[in-house]
DNA sequence: CGATTTTGACCAGCGC
DNA sequence: GCGCTGGTCAAAATCG
């Protein structure tokens, strides 16, 4: 890995502007077009994923980045491009674009799952909220500004694509996500979240440091 | 040399 | 109980 550029020294007055969160940039959400129906993602039955998906046209940027549960607002292709400054989304889905297939918080409450592996005790994954979106890329990684760590691969039944396990790489975050490519359609990437960041986007704020900076300066004046 | 990826092993849940 | 499957661990390999 090379620098990360933190070591910029921001003006005093950096510490005066309001703490940053993803919903403060984002637009309010639009009027329409209406929720899609819920695809309900079955941790078990990865067979039944996505039986009859929406059309691939919009993607909820507000629950996929902000780690929100609720498919709250679904934008349009302008609105998505007008997020291409504040992540580096658009560098890997660039002429594709993604929709959330499902939002399956207390999924593991509902089983009751307490797994184990390699002997330890795993956490009981207790109402973490988890989300699966479609992409349409080439690329199997979906650059959302976090860092992730592979730390498993599987083959999955009724797949000839494998399935990647990630794990967000800041210390105090547990949050995972898995990878999969659609055998049906292979131009299409599953990618589902489990749980809620507790930090802010490293390369939202590499984006926005400078913004801010000159947001600063001309208040000045 | 630290961070990340790869990959086989391990384990729990589920269905039969 | 047994086999199948999915999720995770951790040592080794690889990368930058």
């Amino acid at each position: 890995m090379e620098d990360h550029h933190q070591q910029h020294n921001p003006p005093p007055l950096t510490s005066q502007l309001p703490p940053l969160s993803l919903p403060f940039l984002l637009p309010p959400p639009p009027q329409n077009p209406p929720l899609p129906p819920p695809y309900l993602f079955t941790p078990s039955s990865s067979s039944s994923l996505m039986t009859n998906p929406p059309d691939l046209l919009d993607i909820d940027w507000v629950s996929l980045l902000s780690g929100g549960t609720q498919a709250a607002g679904w934008l349009s292709h302008d609105q998505i491009n007008s997020f291409k400054p504040m992540a580096t989304v658009d560098k890997n889905i660039s002429g594709s674009a993604g929709t959330i297939i499902s939002e399956a918080a207390d999924q593991e409450e509902k089983v009751g799952i307490k797994r184990k592996a390699g002997g330890r005790m795993r956490k009981a994954a207790a109402s973490r909220p988890r989300f699966a979106f479609h992409t349409r890329s080439t690329d199997d990684i979906l650059d959302d500004g976090y860092r992730w760590r592979k730390y498993g691969q599987k083959a999955v039944k009724n797949s000839s694509y494998p399935r990647s396990y990630y794990r967000c790489t800041h210390h105090t975050c547990n949050v995972k996500k898995q990878v999969q490519r659609l055998s049906k359609d292979t131009s299409i990437v599953v990618t589902t979240y489990e749980g809620i960041h507790n930090h802010p986007c490293e390369k939202l704020m590499e984006t926005l440091t400078p913004l801010l900076k000159q947001m600063q300066f001309l208040s000045r004046f």
